[in-house]
DNA sequence: AACGAAACGTGACGATCCGTCAATTTCTCC
DNA sequence: GGAGAAATTGACGGATCGTCACGTTTCGTT
C-alpha cells in the first residue's frame, strides 16, 4: 500500500491551487469591498489584486453578488458556533439573551473589517444580504424562541416579531456601537437584554 | 398689466417640462428598480422608460444611487408630517411610540412598492439608504427622546441605544409584516410599543 | 516514464453601460 | 422677430461584463 490508509484523501495539487484560488479571490474581495464598498468595486477590481486571469473569477464565482454571499457564509459560519455555545451553556431566558447579545457585539467589534463591508463608502447606501447560513443562524434563534415559549421559560408572544426584534436591535445598535469612542460590548449587551427581558413581560402582561 | 397680478410666478414652458422631466425619471425609476431591483437597474433601463435621451439623466441626476435618493428623500418627505402630527397629539411615551410605530407599519403597508424596491430581485441583496430626510426624521426622534429623558417623561437611558433599537425594531418587523397574509399594522405596533415601554422600565431598574 | 483525457487558467472578444460634450433644438425676453 | 440662454440629443472614448476557443497543467493508466 503506497498511501491513503487514513480515511482523508491525500490533497492533491490540483485541489490545492483551487483551494488557494478561491481564498485568494476572498481575500481580495474583502479587502476591495472594504476599501470601495461594495456597490462600487467591480469583478475586475476583484480580480486584479489577486494576478489571476479576468475569466478565472468565474470558475469560481458567477457574480460579485455570489462572492459577497460567500464571505456573508464564511462570517456565519465563524459566528453560529459561539453563538450554539453561549445557547447551550445558558440557564435562564436572561442569560440566553444575553450571551447572544454579548457574542454578537463582540465579535462585530473585531471583525468590523467585514462590518464596514456592507458600508457603499459612496453615500449612504448600506447593503445587507441574508444568506442562506445567516438565515440558518436566524431560524436557530427562533427555533430556541419556539422551544422556549412551549417550554414556559418565554412567556407567550408572537414570535417572528420576537425574532424580527431582537435582530432588528442586534444590527442597528452593532451600527452604532462600532463608531463609538470606546465601545463597550459588554454594556450594550445589558442594554439590549434588559430591553427584551422587561419588553417581553410586559407584552405577555398584554399591556 | 398682462398676468401675474398673483404674487406666485407664471408657471412658464421651461420649469413645467423641467418638472415634469425629473418626475417623469422619478416614476420611471421606481417602476424599475421594483421591477429588477436596485442593483440589477442601470441608469439606462431608468431613461429609457422615459424615452428621453440617455444625456438628458444627467442633467437631472448625477447617478443611479442619487435617483434612489431623492426616491428615498421623497418617501421620509411623505411619512415625516404624519409622525410629526402623532407626536404633536401623544400624551404619554406609550402613545408616542405607538402613534410612530403605527403610522409607519401603515405607511409600509400602503406603499410597499417602494419597500420592495430596496429588495435587490436577484439573491438575497437588501440595500438602505440614510438619505438627508430620513436621517432627519431619526433625528427629530432621538431629540424627542432626549427631551423626553430631560423632562422625565422617559427614564433615563442611554438616548443612542434606545433610538437606534427603535429603529431596527421598526424596519426589522416591517419587513415581516409585508410578507403576512393579513397583516395587522395596529397588532404589530401594539407589540413594538409595549416591547419597548416594558423594556426600558427595566433597563432603567438596572437589571 | 509516456500518453491521452479531463480540468483549469488565460486573455481577447462582442455587447453593454458609463459619463461627457459639441451640435442642435427650444424657450425667454427684449 | 431675433439674439442669447437653457435644455435636449446622440455619438464617443473608456471601462466592465460574461463568454469562449485556445494553451497549459494535472491525473490516472499502461
Amino acid at each position: 500500500m503506497s498511501e491513503t490508509n487514513v480515511a482523508s484523501v491525500p490533497p492533491g495539487k490540483r485541489e490545492q491551487t483551487k483551494a488557494a484560488n478561491r481564498q485568494a479571490i476572498l481575500d481580495a474581495a474583502r479587502a476591495v469591498f472594504a476599501e470601495l464598498g461594495y456597490g462600487a468595486t467591480t469583478v475586475r477590481d476583484i480580480i486584479r489584486r489577486t494576478g489571476l486571469a479576468s475569466g478565472t473569477f468565474y470558475n469560481y464565482f458567477r457574480s460579485k453578488e455570489e462572492v459577497f454571499q460567500a464571505l456573508m457564509d464564511e462570517s456565519a459560519l465563524r459566528i453560529r458556533p459561539r453563538l450554539k455555545e453561549e445557547r447551550l451553556k445558558a440557564k435562564t431566558f436572561e442569560g440566553f439573551l444575553h450571551g447572544m447579545f454579548a457574542v454578537f457585539f463582540t465579535y462585530v467589534l473585531e471583525d468590523n473589517h467585514g462590518y464596514e463591508m456592507m458600508r457603499a463608502n459612496t453615500g449612504a447606501i448600506r447593503v445587507r444580504m441574508d444568506t442562506p447560513e445567516v438565515i440558518a443562524g436566524f431560524e436557530e434563534l427562533r427555533v430556541d424562541i419556539d422551544s422556549g415559549i412551549a417550554r414556559g421559560v418565554i412567556p407567550d408572544v408572537d414570535a417572528e416579531y420576537l425574532t424580527a426584534s431582537l435582530i432588528g436591535i442586534a444590527f442597528e445598535m452593532a451600527d452604532r456601537i462600532v463608531t463609538r469612542d470606546d465601545p463597550d460590548p459588554e454594556e450594550a449587551a445589558r442594554f439590549a437584554t434588559e430591553l427584551v427581558v422587561g419588553g417581553i413581560a410586559k407584552v405577555a402582561a398584554g399591556g
